[in-house]
RNA sequence: GCGAGGGUAGCCAAGCCUGGAAACGGCGGCGGACUCAAGAUCCGCUCCCGUAGGGGUCCGAGGGUUCGAAUCCCUUCCCUCGCACCA
């Protein structure tokens, strides 16, 4: 439909009319701006975005879920940090620099004015006074300043290792941003297949906090457990022992284990072709040199070669698992003094342990096969444990590895009581060692071979260089006498030189730029010329929302250290492993150079919104399968959007974007609005003293009680859903009851403005527009939250008023009766009741008996008995009941109910003869 | 291979932690009210059988615990995601 036409102004309200007005409204109350000198306020946080120009789906999702919880806790009364940033250095400005001729700096301006647009479009409540944007010097010096202190703590490295380079986007990137697609290596930007290179390049040392980042997970009950597994994942776990091995080349290897418990059985030892001692050996030996070679080279073509078969792994072909070549040196098993041959083995990885091990041919499979390949000898060490459920006889290590390790099963410790120890190996062949179990021949050998327990880890420093110009410049200078020195911080920040259109780094390129002093020596230097990860932008974006103007420092530190961390913080899943550990390697560096107190963790709780799907599958701009938010708010409305993107599904989850959903959402704040409008226009009702509406009105004003409650909790929980489901069903309920009684018009507008506030976070231009109709004061965006106790036992109640409803259905039905007149409902007699709750509580073995032996019950006789026995059928299921009288003003309160449904009197009866059939919580009906 | 999360009526999807109602809600379908009619709105029904609220079967499959299991335990199959030649 289109907005604005006569038709809809009759009787709904005018999206394009409406929004705009409360928009303005908001900014002039200042609703969302939150003082400095504020204590602790909710810190509700969406992820900034990268300014592309255009929102799609997925940001409206985001952002509708971060606005409607920062609305509701500012109802409830707390102050709420809700801000909004540019994510806005990054390759996809330079792209569109060299594509239409603009500069990459007006580009992105001109993309976040955009954006911001689109965003107001869309209402959504944001502190723009806090507003951030990190490709502005204000924002970027920061970084450097944080490089310099870095840099000073030591937690700044320039080392040259093998970096992943992407070809298309010219730069090295970070191993997390490197995705496996089918055992082919992605740049996560543009997906094209990275190659290695050896490069020298600015780190930060994350793993020095590898330790802290990888147990505090244990601790982060606020976040999804699958984020969490992602980034043990990635930074890994594995406890073993390091050992050195002499050998006759004259180097000490260390080795790293996990079965050092196996050491005996070592009969060769094998180093990864990139390892400093297979390199050397390499100088001297052409068998060795032509493999490290071919390991090295074939790797490439290897990889584009898998990719285009099924692709099961990235092994590569032109090298088989169990290749390597003999160096002709040998190295001493400290454990049996033999000589044991050096092999260089591709299969041995470089970046795994320390790049060397000893194998172990009998214990592990990769190095069963390398022996049977080059015919080495396999000497079993490690046998079943006599009570193992394995046969000793039955291992045959010639032919397979025997890998059981022997670790005890920490939750199976006790129940060796079964006479079997899950304890299934033991040393065999290894001396004086023999009979020890795998664990306590672990524990003694780190000793006896002056080894180091030890545990490896996967996490790599951080590289942050790149070879791209929009970004933030790496604060340092190179001198051909100082070497690297940086930027002294009066000079900062390092500001862009104007952008020129070259092949590689425009900033290679800027000649007059480039050419500096020396800071220390005064002599000629050239700047650095890579920029950083834009990484590490948002590592601390969080944190400058605290304090966005402050000119001396990048944050205040009492401040952040009060507001953080963020209670709430909603993005992408795909930031599982990059932006959230680096931020959190951030927070815990922060800390420890005393800017932050008592934070090391950034971010509280984290929610992971799902997909907005479409048809079934993501949404994506390059298949077209897309709906545009912007479009879509022109003529739908900002608030329909946002109501179905919340009510279609919960948060984490995927779901389908259906029109369907979309003109329901929309009918709905019409049809609600248009309640509101009748209610404040004086049409509803008429004030007139009605005793027999009472117990009506007192429905009513429950349900509103309980729909109060029910939203509350949700909202608390995150499951907009939830609540938004209550939230129509009590709309139903009101329409029913101003239809079909003679309503109370205060009845009505109590639960018209519930509804409206409920709805205030969700849909929060036609609820303004609702509370201005209904004459309420100031902004319903700063109203009180209605009070949310349930009522008395209002699940027991709604259980038998169900109960009830839909046995009257199933009468009507299943009889045939074609126009019910009358229904009795007669409520069960006090005895019942009483014989119920005896029931319910006692722990009588004979119930029967029990019963029949109070003399309470025994006058009722038979009747009593027969009760007892169908209670005692189902003793344990038995539930609680309310008292007779509160079960009658239950049922005559939902009366009218049923009287609307099938048109007939309804009369609830205290118990008689009529109620024989009754029992607690199920009245006995009559239909005539 | 390791790990995490899932498999609920035609479809989507709650419930599972803290066992106790054929199992919330939405879509689709069916019937009804209102209406000249359409739309909108409203009320029901939607596993099977049943002329008074009853009975049967049911929550991927198979076992088990329990008076009682969608919920707890074991086994097994399938799906999604993450990690993976990890010494």
């Amino acid at each position: 439909m289109t907005a604005g036409t006569g038709e809809q102004r009759d009787r709904g309200f005018d999206h394009t009319e409406v929004e705009p007005k409360w928009q303005d409204a908001w900014d002039e109350h200042g609703v969302f701006h939150v003082p400095d000198d504020a204590e602790d306020p909710a810190y509700v946080l969406a992820m900034f975005p990268y300014p592309s120009g255009e929102m799609h789906m997925g940001h409206v999702r985001n952002y509708a879920i971060t606005d409607a919880y920062a609305r509701y806790q500012r109802m409830r009364g707390e102050s709420v940090l809700h801000p909004m940033g540019w994510d806005s250095f990054g390759l996809p400005a330079e792209n569109a620099a060299m594509d239409r001729e603009v500069d990459p700096r007006g580009w992105t301006m001109d993309c976040i004015a955009t954006m911001k647009e689109q965003m107001e479009l869309m209402g959504l409540g944001l502190d723009w006074d806090r507003e951030v944007t990190t490709c502005e010097p204000e924002y970027f010096r920061w970084n450097q300043w944080f490089f310099r202190r870095f840099y000073d703590e030591g937690l700044v490295e320039r080392k040259e290792t093998g970096l992943n380079w992407c070809p298309s986007c010219e730069t090295v990137l970070a191993d997390e941003n490197v995705t496996t697609e089918g055992g082919t290596e992605i740049c996560w930007r543009c997906d094209t297949p990275i190659e290695h290179r050896d490069m020298e390049q600015w780190f930060f040392t994350t793993t020095d906090y590898a330790d802290e980042l990888h147990e505090a997970l244990d601790r982060m009950d606020g976040w999804p457990e699958n984020v969490r597994e992602m980034q043990r994942n990635w930074i890994g776990h594995q406890e073993g022992d390091a050992v050195a091995f002499e050998l006759t080349t004259g180097d000490s290897v260390e080795i790293f284990t996990t079965r050092l418990d196996t050491i005996h059985g070592a009969t060769f030892f094998a180093l990864s072709p990139g390892h400093p001692v297979a390199q050397d050996l390499a100088g001297e030996d052409e068998a060795v040199a032509e493999y490290v070679h071919r390991a090295e080279h074939g790797d490439r073509e290897a990889r584009s070669a898998s990719e285009a078969s099924s692709g099961d792994a990235a092994r590569d072909e032109g090298l088989p698992q169990t290749s390597g070549v003999f160096t002709g040196e040998y190295a001493e098993n400290p454990a049996t003094g033999e000589e044991i041959p050096v092999y260089v083995a591709d299969y041995v990885l470089s970046d795994i342990g320390t790049g060397a091990l000893y194998a172990v041919p009998a214990h592990d499979e990769r190095d069963h096969a390398f022996a049977r390949e080059h015919d080495i000898p396999i000497r079993q060490v490690v046998e079943p444990a006599p009570d193992a459920e394995v046969d000793p006889a039955d291992v045959d290590v010639q032919r397979a590895a025997y890998t059981e390790d022997g670790v005890l099963d920490l939750g199976e410790v006790e129940g060796s009581s079964d006479g079997r120890s899950e304890s299934d190996g033991v040393l065999a062949n290894s001396g004086e060692y023999d009979g020890l179990t795998s664990e306590e021949a672990r524990e003694a050998f780190v000793d006896v071979f002056d080894g180091e327990r030890r545990v490896e880890r996967s996490l790599r420093d951080w590289c942050i260089s790149r070879q791209r110009y929009w970004g933030t410049p790496i604060p340092f200078v190179e001198c051909p006498d100082c070497g690297y020195v940086p930027v002294p911080e009066a000079d900062l920040p390092v500001e862009l030189p104007a952008f020129v259109r070259t092949t590689g780094n425009p900033l290679d390129a800027a000649e007059e730029w480039k050419q500096v002093e020396c800071p220390d020596c005064g002599g000629p230097a050239e700047r650095e010329t890579d920029t950083m990860d834009t990484f590490v932008d948002s590592s601390w974006y969080f944190l400058r929302y605290i304090s966005p103007g402050m000119d001396d420092a990048p944050f205040d530190t009492e401040q952040a250290s009060d507001w953080l961390p963020v209670d709430q913080y909603v993005g992408g899943i795909e930031h599982a492993t990059m932006h959230l550990i680096y931020s959190r390697f951030f927070t815990k560096v922060l800390a420890d150079l005393d800017m932050l107190e008592g934070v090391r963790e950034p971010f509280e709780n984290l929610l992971t919104q799902g997909m907005v799907r479409k048809g079934g599958t993501a949404m994506s701009s390059s298949t077209g399968n897309v709906v545009s938010p912007r479009p879509f708010v022109e003529k739908h409305g900002a608030d329909t959007g946002r109501l179905f993107m919340l009510e279609a599904a919960r948060p984490e989850k995927d779901f389908d974007w259906t029109e369907e959903g979309a003109r329901s959402a929309h009918e709905f704040l019409q049809g609600v609005y248009a309640l509101a409008a009748e209610v404040a226009s004086g049409a509803v009702g008429k004030v007139d003293a009605d005793a027999d509406r009472a117990p009506i009105d007192e429905y009513v004003a429950r349900e509103v009680s309980a729909t109060t409650a029910t939203a509350t909790e949700e909202f608390e929980a995150f499951r907009f859903n939830h609540a938004l489901q209550a939230v129509r069903e009590l709309v139903s309920l009101v329409r029913r009851y101003r239809d079909e009684t003679t309503p109370d018009p205060a009845v009505v507008e109590r639960g018209v403005e519930t509804v409206t506030k409920l709805l205030a976070p969700v849909a929060p231009h036609v609820a303004e527009e609702m509370w201005d109709e209904l004459g309420g004061e100031g902004l319903v965006a700063e109203a009180d939250w209605p009070g949310a106790d349930p009522p008395a036992s209002y699940d027991i109640e709604r259980r038998l008023v169900e109960n009830t409803r839909e046995d009257v259905r199933d009468i009507v039905d299943v009889a045939g009766i074609e126009d019910p007149e009358e229904v009795a409902i007669a409520v069960a007699p006090d005895w019942k009741h009483e014989v119920h709750e005896f029931a319910r509580t006692s722990d009588a073995d004979n119930l029967v008996g029990a019963v029949m032996g109070d003399e309470r019950f025994r006058e009722h006789g038979e009747a009593a008995a027969d009760f007892a026995k169908d209670l005692a059928a189902e003793r344990e299921a038995l539930s609680e009941t309310l008292d007779p009288a509160a079960e009658r003003a239950a049922l005559e309160r939902a009366a009218w109910l049923i009287e609307r449904e099938f048109g007939a009197d309804v009369t609830v009866l205290a118990a008689g003869e009529s109620a024989a059939d009754a029992r607690p919580g199920r009245p006995a009906i009559q239909i005539d």
